[in-house]
DNA sequence: TCTGTAAAGGTACCCAGTGCCAAAATTCTC
DNA sequence: GAGAATTTTGGCACTGGGTACCTTTACAGA
């Protein structure tokens, strides 16, 4: 309430707005606390409020810009044989910081969620770092059509399931460690996409293993002495789904 | 230009100021037009704008509502065991709607690309399918953990790539049909996450840590006499989409 | 023709966001 | 420490989207 301390550090105005705006967003709501109560409350004029956030929707979002700077870092600086993990663990970045104050991250939740206004610009947040991952995706895959497509499909993927497991998180009110969902989520992901370049040896002795079992009825023949090939018989018509289904049936019994 | 023909229907006013803004848009740009401009070449109230479009972004997807309602409409009536084609399937209704009028969607597109205010606004749009999706996929999934995060991730992902086909052909100029391109990226889609009567998550994880190796030269060979079985070489490493993206390429042409 | 209802127009207002310039605070320089 | 230079902040004034409220017009059926 007071300043003007005397020798101490001022809180940067930023601060100062964002905390201010806050207070009023959750006494009012978003819609009914106009520009002018947020500068009148932080003591400042109102030109200063829009020099520190283009938007009245930003001061709700004040970490997102650094958060994202954070994870094109992380992006430009990975150089592993796994685009699919690298761009998991960049999502993470963005539940870490939501972590960092559960208390904010559960407040701000449920105002975005009845806002319809910050809703759709949480969208356009989201939006930017699944952009940002898609780059990267699309680096490593290659811009042919495939690649593109490819690195799109996945970066929404990623996105998807990293908000699954942070709602779920938020939804319980920020209670417990929101690690653990969001790695369960990141792992169906990955499972499903994710193709590493170096095949980890005890797979492969795996794999042997499931090889050398016959064939189902007329479905796939598997194996040779080596395992270098497998052999895939089926009819023209035959859906995907059921062509995988028997692959899966033939190589992976256990 | 002229109007007031007589006897004839007259066009319905939200045709009327739909025309009249996008013929602005294009002359001056979306920011540069004002609803004034728009209601002043219309030759109609102000007042009446906003009784037809609730904001100034709404008069450029004029007609996303019916089609969102379509799509809603499209999913209760389906009732196959295969949820993932039903949403892909629900996702080509979109796509009809932009290939129903290529020439406004291509202006259309490249004007939303370059205006901010309508990207976001456009996300917030393409959110409202990508929730319909889900949320069919979640009655089918059921809404325990795990349904609801697949339904989410698989909504997202089908998304993405309608989007990719549907930029492509946009990018494109809008020649052509864009129908390949998308059932395309909607294959991929559906090969990866389309899960025939049990699905074995143990055995999917396996299968993909284990196929992982680039396919050789060579892995298909297709047809017969009578076309009636095909059949398929690959490598022992080769991660699963490879081996779709071949069989499809051998057996799906149109 | 009268009347009731729905569509359209009009006016005044709120508020987010911007441009411009003046005032203050801070830093630099001597 | 005084004063200049620079950066930060404040104070208008203005544009333009969006809304509330009310009047006017058009159209329906009797």
């Amino acid at each position: 309430m007071s300043e003007a301390r005397g020798p101490e550090k001022k809180t940067p105005m930023r601060e100062v707005l964002a905390q201010a705006a806050f207070q009023l967003f959750l006494e009012r709501g978003f819609e009914r606390t106009t520009v002018d109560d947020i500068v009148a409350r932080a003591g400042v004029g109102r030109r200063s409020f829009f020099r520190y956030f283009p938007s009245k929707e930003d001061v709700v979002f004040p970490d997102h810009e650094r958060c994202l700077a954070e994870m094109t870092e992380f992006l430009a600086a990975v150089d592993d044989g796994d685009p699919v993990g690298a761009v998991c663990d960049a999502a993470r970045i963005v539940l870490r910081m939501y972590a960092a104050d559960p208390e904010f991250s559960v407040q701000r939740y449920r105002l975005t969620r009845e806002v319809p206004g910050l809703r759709t610009y949480e969208l356009s947040v989201v939006r930017r770092y699944e952009q940002t991952l898609a780059g990267h995706l699309r680096g490593r895959f290659g811009a042919d059509g495939d690649g593109e497509l490819r690195a799109e499909v996945i970066a929404a993927s990623v996105v998807a399931a990293h908000n699954n497991g942070l709602r779920l998180w938020l939804r319980s009110g920020g209670a417990g460690d929101p690690e653990a969902a969001v790695d369960h989520a990141l792992d169906l992901v990955r499972d499903v996409w994710e193709r590493p370049a170096e095949p980890s040896p005890a797979l492969e002795k795996q794999l042997d293993g499931q090889l050398e079992k016959p064939v189902p009825a007329g479905g796939i023949t598997a194996g040779s002495g080596d395992n270098e090939v497998i052999v895939m018989v089926a009819a023209k018509g035959t859906p995907m789904w059921r062509v995988v289904q028997q692959i899966e049936a033939a190589v992976g019994e256990s």
